[in-house]
DNA sequence: GCAAATTTGTTCGTATGTATT
DNA sequence: CAATACATACGAACAAATTTG
């Protein structure tokens, strides 16, 4: 045995997908026709596909079939940027790139006072346990789930005066602005930490992802005037779909004219 | 059926992993003890494994058994600083967080002419299909297998008298610097473009991982001081031993002492 | 060095459950 | 309700890798 059946098998229906005898959104043959044209057994048909479902290359649906998954054209998110340009925008300095049709959507914030995981009371440098404010919020393109964010807040913050921070409405003039306004406290700048993992079950429900797929997570640490962090906000993006920029260095050309990822 | 038996089984092993009942590098049960134990057959045992390998918990070593994966302490590459620091650490600045004491290791570069793919020509403004350098290496640490790194550049640095890139050897002091002594080119900043994908079968076999296990892909953009891209370098990294940093604003405290990964 | 024992990997056949059309 | 298609589960056999005696 060179290779494995169900790896041949598997490898076929790549090279069939990628050359485009197979194009996106069209559906296999059935498990029984695969089963006949490659003289396997049902059984090592379905150990084929579930290695391309691995691969993100096809999804299966019960009572329908199994189809070539259509690739979404990336969302590239830019991580760098003057902070100040950021109000308005959110917690993130989100700028589209190749993005001039789309629609982005966010639900209003869901606002709870919590105890915050370690992950986050160490980033603000405040003990675990401490109460904070969270802000979470699910972001969408064009009804597309893009992005689940919840940012944290210190509570002492409402008690100098940033009582909106608990309000389960949109700050639509952006958090920094806020907070600079309210309370006197200017974002010199954050620090992005970026990692990737699996998703949790929220998240595959949410983005519609298998448990095997792969999440970006971005813990955004913001720092005051007086070098203190300020605030995290945790973002969570659907690896398949997103794509990132940082610049280094001034006055570097428009990337949206070229980087174009393939299509 | 409330949940099917494989996932019982696996969360149920998860669970243990988890509480610490099952430590990182222990073997777990034999399938045919897993079978007995959980009164299931024995591919009913292997599917809630195979979930458990695909969540990247365990680890199979066909004749040995299933072992639960040990964490390594992940390595930390911050993507920006000031480019003129980046003299002598090669392509990337690599400051690396928590890491006092690990030995970055890197081959001497196998360096080919070749037609680069649209990715590479696409970025360096070049039209398909043009000849270019590429210096290819692999990087360690601490003898373990960390990063693939290609370098390409344009033929035409050649010409203009940049030798040293044709040669397979480590250009010590770094090919930012060599490049603007030798040709007068300064790089004046660049790009980095942030990907995730799964490894091919090359990246899994140098990193020894999975195949439905994910890698970093990051593509760096360097810029001249006429704005032009001069070299593009595409670095892969293995997801579960990496992360990375990015800095907006000057003055941020240092992310050693805090904002570390849990353990 | 070799053979046996152990353990995971592949493949088949079969039966039944669940989701969709 | 029936037909279709994927999901789960069991049992069995042999192959391949590794360790042990």
């Amino acid at each position: 045995m060179a290779q494995p059946l169900y790896l041949q098998i598997a490898d076929d229906l790549e090279e069939q997908i990628r050359s485009g005898d197979l194009s996106p959104g069209s559906q296999l043959p059935t498990e029984d026709d695969l089963r006949d044209k490659y003289r396997a057994s049902r059984n090592t048909v379905r150990d084929a596909i579930k290695r391309l479902v691995g691969q993100g290359l096809v999804e299966t649906r019960p009572g329908q079939g199994t189809f070539v998954t259509t690739k979404v054209d990336p969302f590239v998110t830019v991580l760098t940027g003057k902070p100040a340009i950021a109000g308005g925008e959110g917690p993130f300095y989100l700028s589209e790139v190749n993005a001039e049709h789309r629609k982005p959507f966010r639900t209003t914030p869901r606002v709870e006072v919590q105890t915050a995981p370690g992950m986050i009371t160490r980033r603000l440098r405040v003990p675990s346990g401490t109460h904070l404010v969270s802000r979470h919020e699910q972001r969408y393109i064009d009804d597309l789930p893009w992005s689940l964010q919840t940012s944290f807040y210190p509570m002492e913050f409402i008690a100098r005066g940033a009582t909106r921070l608990l309000i389960a409405e949109d700050i639509t003039q952006g958090a920094v602005d806020y907070l600079a306004e309210a309370i006197g406290l200017e974002q010199i700048g954050y620090r992005d930490w970026i990692t990737a993992r699996r998703p949790d079950s929220n998240e595959q429900r949410f983005f519609r992802i298998s448990h095997d797929s792969t999440v970006f997570e971005i813990f955004r640490t913001g720092f005051d005037q007086h070098r203190k962090p300020m605030r995290v906000t945790v973002t969570v993006f659907p690896a398949d779909r997103n794509q990132f920029i940082v610049n280094t260095g001034d006055d570097l050309p428009d990337p949206r004219y070229d980087d174009l990822p393939d299509a």
